[in-house]
DNA sequence: CTTGAAAAGTGATTTAGGTCACTTTTAGCT
DNA sequence: AGCTAAAAGTGACCTAAATCACTTTTCAAG
């Protein structure tokens, strides 16, 4: 646990260093967690209490639409924060399902939690700042993605930018993060 | 233009609120603009020297495609931030444009001010990680209904979500707003 | 007011990608 | 190793939306 503790320590300090002390005070607001393959880790409908940072594995987070078709909104693994943004912020009840396309492990902060030491601790309130920029950039990288891109060089853009990730995730929810059929994403290799 | 800063501490204080002392060292750090309709802020291949909160007016970012078709990242409004976040975020030549639709006025912030008053003033920080949380949520919103909607309840949606943004742009910009063709759009209504 | 340009509407045609139905391949389990 | 289930591939057909070409309407500037 530990060299848990010190892969999240050295996480924040990516962006900028902290006092042991502040530390001491950070990882008090964590708790952990641990999920098998196939365990959800938000469902519809029920209370976000956490944002998730993954320790290891990977997970997906999705919708499901009227005709039973998962749109995923996300993958994210090691060193990726997780949740239903929306819905942890809010309090209220989940609108998408996070689940585990391998055994995971997790560090838990709750709502309450990061309030307090994004306001105890200036540092950790510019961590989030500055994440939260970065997430945001990369969101409006993958609208602009959806809005000018023909869906096969969607398909080599990620491929691209996230070679690593293509080899641990089955093709169909590739495609399905793409916003393309299963069948026609398979047509695009040949 | 003391009731132009008025209005922009008002945007601050909707997180949380600051003194007199903390405010009159953070407008310091914000520069005044005006462009008339048609002008640039932002352009392609140009510096991105701020990031802006607009005052009064009305803007649209886009990026333009191979065959010179426009596709809409942003409309931006009274009250809200704009930018080429990804150029400012890296001071890297701008990869998008911004211009006017109507008379606009903005406060321009630096990157090196942005930084410096937010590790000057806690509150500060905690003001643009939620304001990046908020954006942040709403993307992810707008990926969820590329993925899930059909262009025409995407339309009804935005009419729904903002009905006055509708009133103060041509047709055919929310047609690429949306990722739809103008004709196809005009289709809708009728 | 008038007039020229931009915006919006509309019909005909094309096309990218979806859907359905089926086969082949791959990967976990015990 | 052998078996089942999930994943991937493929052909035939369908459909939402793009494109092209043109007309009508609206709007802003002299």
């Amino acid at each position: 646990m530990e060299e848990k503790f010190h892969l999240l320590r050295r996480h924040f300090e990516e962006v900028s260093s902290i006092t042991d002390d502040e530390w001491n005070f950070i990882r008090l607001h964590f708790e952990y967690k641990s999920l098998k393959k196939h365990q959800f880790l938000i469902q519809v409908g029920q209370p976000v209490d956490f944002e998730y940072w993954i320790i290891k594995g990977l997970v997906k987070a999705y919708s499901i639409d009227d005709k039973g078709k998962e749109h995923i909104l996300q993958f994210a693994m090691e060193d990726y924060w997780v949740s239903d943004h929306c819905a942890f912020q809010h309090q209220e009840p989940g609108t998408i399902f996070v689940d585990c396309l391998e055994d995971s492990e997790f560090f838990c902060l709750s709502l309450e939690n990061r309030e307090k030491i994004c306001f105890e601790v200036p540092a950790v309130a510019n961590f989030f700042r500055i994440k939260s920029n970065h997430g945001y950039i990369n969101l409006q990288q993958r609208i602009l993605s959806l809005l000018t891109m023909t869906a096969e060089s969607r398909y080599e853009y990620l491929l691209n930018k996230l070679p690593k990730l293509i080899q641990r995730v089955p093709k169909k929810l590739i495609a399905s993060y793409l916003g393309v059929s299963r069948e026609t994403l398979s047509r695009f290799n040949s």
